[in-house]
DNA sequence: GTGAAAGCGCTAACAG
DNA sequence: CTGTTAGCGCTTTCAC
């Protein structure tokens, strides 16, 4: 048998009711009996029953997380933020990794819902939604985080991915470089438009031509894209004295086709990537790299979601934009108006 | 006001009880009546509150797992193996991040506790779990995994240390290293002895001496190691021409240190790492390296988990010791004899 | 097949 | 201060 409040009533010669004041430190309670109460409670190793507290309450204190794949990049770090503010105001949270699935985007949401979270920060894995909303039918608040946020959904924090840009071209201008490319692994996102939009303009706005190599959306993403897109600049002879990545990912498979074809970073070309996810402080990587402040993203995330639930349905929009900031580590360098390719000197076999 | 199966039932015409049948598809009851309430129910856009449920039910479905930090490597990948297992089990998880620290083990573990989770997978932050046994007093089964793992825990899953760093000096020896040196960054916990164990005795079952730089424990650990004892051995003429690390966060500190010296990898030495973390098959890393079934460790501490939990309080002690492999890539080669130090062509500057 | 009734463990008025 | 009394929403015998 269970031991519950109403063993510890029985032990302390009370009611029910006495107890779960003396354990919820109410104040209406004889200081002896609160102690005497508490006493038995602790003897008998009295565990209160979580569910059946929030069954009485009527509230429950849980947010929902769902993230499409905790092993990526970014996503645990963002995981951190809100963990970190959600325990702090009080409230638990359920991570929910969606394997980049809708499938298992709506299947988790029923459950959140069935467990009565509160609210949900969801970095969605597409930029659709409706299955999502179609389950939650505003009854409780979501605010959405990620890459794939765009202005359909009413409540979302994010970085300014134009000003990231901006902060990256006017990196590499301030070095020297003109001849500035940027390579964007894929089209379909806002947060990559973006990255691309703010990349043009701050090429304009300092009277440069901007290049852009954009994925087709028919080719892998990320690292992938930027391989076979840089060894495609080296063999075709055009590459730029600078590279823009989309992300670190793709700024990895810069790396990687610059390494094959013995190209040094930052000697022979530099680069910038986005993000700034853990990779890129790497003793071997030293990317230089427009950091996302991910844990801030979280706490924020987190701000506004518990703001949208005190505030209970109303069609406030929740959004946020924070700055992204400059991390300057190894691969950018004034051009060298002197080099040639192949270098004298390879790197890796 | 929620809509309950109370008002389900009041619409159809029915008892709780047998909207209860219905939606939990018991057999005893009439199909029509059945139909009639799925109806209804969704027609309502009814939501099954869970935690009724299981207070009803008297038994949740939950499992808990601690992680000291869901940002370091490895990690994520073995959560993602128990989360994949839990869930096809029908089993849902709750994750806590528990920070590194014994204080935030011990508030989790009594809010799972709380929660009534079934029972809870565990890498702890630090040999000793009495403040976990405390709590738990036996009532649920606990499964431990990760690296402070040791024989004092009664269940836990873990891979072969002792057969693994024998892999590694197998491959070293094939290769034609005589001079392989371990480089360990603490000697407290028991993977790690067992990793300079099976190395010791790999190399003496090869008539080699084994040489081992073991942290003595006051200095940072990880990366920090690797870099600082590397750059020792280096400074002082006394590198081997293998290097065995105790870990991949070690192998990259050793490399970080042969990028500043200007030594190659593995040109001017073989390097093997422990783990296998994402950062290791990066392409700027290509480590070789013993990995670790991370995934596979998951799956199996949610088995032996709940097979503890169907058990019910017996004796019996659940351990999983599995094999790690060989992952080969880049910095392995034969020694090369006529190598001197420092080399003709520098790397990093 | 169907429903009445008794909980599950805890909270929250409301009396006393 | 303390106890009584109703639930919270759902499940589960056990009669009918």
């Amino acid at each position: 048998m269970n031991i519950t409040i109403k063993t510890i009533a029985q032990r302390a010669g009370v009611s029910t009711a006495s107890v779960s004041k003396a354990l919820n430190g109410y104040p209406d309670i004889g200081k002896g009996t609160r102690e005497r109460i508490l006493k038995i409670s602790d003897q008998l190793g009295y565990t209160p029953n979580a569910l059946a507290r929030y069954l009485a309450r009527q509230k429950g204190h849980a947010i929902g997380l769902l993230i499409p794949d905790i092993s990526t990049p970014i996503y645990p770090e963002i995981f951190k933020g809100i963990d970190s503010e959600a325990r702090r105001l009080g409230f638990s949270l359920l991570l929910c990794d969606t394997n980049g699935k809708k499938d298992f985007e709506r299947s988790y949401v029923r459950t959140l819902m069935e467990n009565r979270a509160r609210g949900i920060i969801i970095a969605p894995v597409d930029n659709e939604i409706d299955h999502i909303l179609n389950v939650t039918r505003g009854r409780i608040p979501l605010i959405f985080i990620g890459g794939k946020v765009n202005d359909s959904m009413d409540n979302y924090v994010s970085n300014d991915n134009v000003m990231g840009s901006r902060l990256a071209v006017e990196h590499l201008v301030s070095l020297g470089h003109r001849h500035i490319r940027m390579i964007c692994d894929n089209y379909r996102t806002k947060t990559k438009r973006d990255r691309v939009a703010g990349f043009k303009a701050a090429m304009e706005s300092n009277g440069l031509e901007a290049d852009a190599s954009i994925s087709d959306g028919l080719h892998p993403e990320g690292m992938e894209y930027g391989f076979h897109e840089t060894l495609r600049l080296i063999d075709t002879d055009s590459m730029p004295t600078a590279i823009c990545a989309s992300s670190d990912m793709v700024a990895l498979g810069v790396m990687k086709a610059a390494a094959l074809r013995g190209l040094r970073i930052p000697e022979d070309f530099s680069l910038i990537g986005y993000d700034d996810i853990q990779f890129a402080s790497l003793p071997t990587v030293n990317l230089t790299t427009v950091a996302q402040p991910k844990f801030e993203i979280g706490i924020l995330a987190v701000r506004l979601l518990i703001r949208a639930i005190e505030e209970g349905n109303s069609a406030t929009r929740h959004r946020k934009i924070i700055e992204p900031t400059l991390v300057i580590r190894n691969t950018c360098t004034s051009p060298n108006t002197e080099r040639h390719f192949p270098p004298a000197q390879g790197g890796s076999p």
